[in-house]
DNA sequence: CACAGTTAGTTGATTTTGCACCCACTTTTG
DNA sequence: CAAAAGTGGGTGCAAAATCAACTAACTGTG
């Protein structure tokens, strides 16, 4: 479902392949969604299927042809109607929480070995947020997509942040 | 895969049936997993199948005999296996970061409803955490298992925290 | 007294996701 | 020159998750 707004928004922006699609969920929206490139291939079909978005085979000399996917009017107005039909909850689904609520079961030392290791992998996902941000053109920034669009990069950046003084916190008073 | 480690983490608290499994999900740990209560019976009966769980059916005068689960010494392995084997990945998905990111798609203004409504329902997730961490009798954290489960919470009102004032920077800032 | 809510658990259908694998060709790199 | 990586598109399968209903008794409230 959410996948499927997502692609729409992705065609919106320029007619892409299955292919194309993958690379801009592994890179310029990873910050706040990944997909299965089965799983992309697959809703790209639904899409079709529902007349939310057409196919144009273009043909290339040294590479396969391109199954370019256009959005069509109908395919806009799905998209539309997800962003107006007001904001949904975020399924506030965190594994790694998991761990921690349930990490007494280990010796402490073992304890903080896990957090140890959470705060080098957040680091390594900051540090890739923040060389993410520094390619944008923060003038371009004034025209609105393009401000909505680094937004959502900033608050990944915030959130990543606050989860590393949480790690710091809890690693000082963990008792 | 995920919920089997955290049904087996509560087992590991205490004894528990399925219904009592989901009261947990919607309540206490609400703020880092929640589970269809379909998903949480069907998961119980796999534990019981690998001989990570046992059942003891205590019949109730008034009410419904209880499936009381209990962890066994194989379940409380493979808990800790999981805890040992270092920080799981969280993935990352947030769907109202995807409605931001094509939110230029709308006016102006539907788009700061749309940030606005946000804002309301952050703020009463916040709130919901805070009040629930006023439950939490403070002295008993000294204890680390109960430090560890204040923790997640802590961590998920920071989250929302950063979250409202990342609302506040852009609405203030939006083109 | 009717109605809503609680306790306890189950079933079926469908969707979503993840993993592994496959094709065929081209370009780059050690 | 061989191996790896890139381009582009799939299939099959199983596990996980969600939706919706259904059973069946009891308790509290207006």
């Amino acid at each position: 479902m959410v996948l499927a707004r997502l692609i729409l928004g992705l065609l919106c922006l320029s007619p892409m392949t299955g292919y194309e699609l993958k690379k801009h969920f592994d890179s310029s929206i990873n910050h706040f969604w990944n997909a299965d490139k089965a799983q992309i291939y697959r809703t790209l079909a639904q899409l079709v299927d529902k007349g939310y978005a057409t196919v144009r085979t273009v043909p290339q000399s040294n590479y396969p042809d391109r199954q370019e996917h256009h959005i069509t009017e109908a395919g806009r107005e799905v998209l539309t109607l997800w962003l107006s039909d007001g904001p949904v909850e975020s399924p506030e689904r965190d594994p790694f929480m998991g761990q921690v609520f349930f990490a007494a079961e280990l010796e402490r030392e073992d304890i903080e070995k896990l957090l140890v290791k959470r705060r080098e992998a957040t680091q390594f996902i900051l540090d890739d947020y923040l060389s993410q941000r520094e390619g944008i053109d923060m003038r371009a920034a004034a025209d609105r997509r393009s401000f909505l669009m680094a937004a959502t990069l900033d608050n990944a950046i915030r959130q990543q942040a606050a989860q590393l003084e949480w790690l710091d916190a809890v690693l000082e008073y963990l008792p």
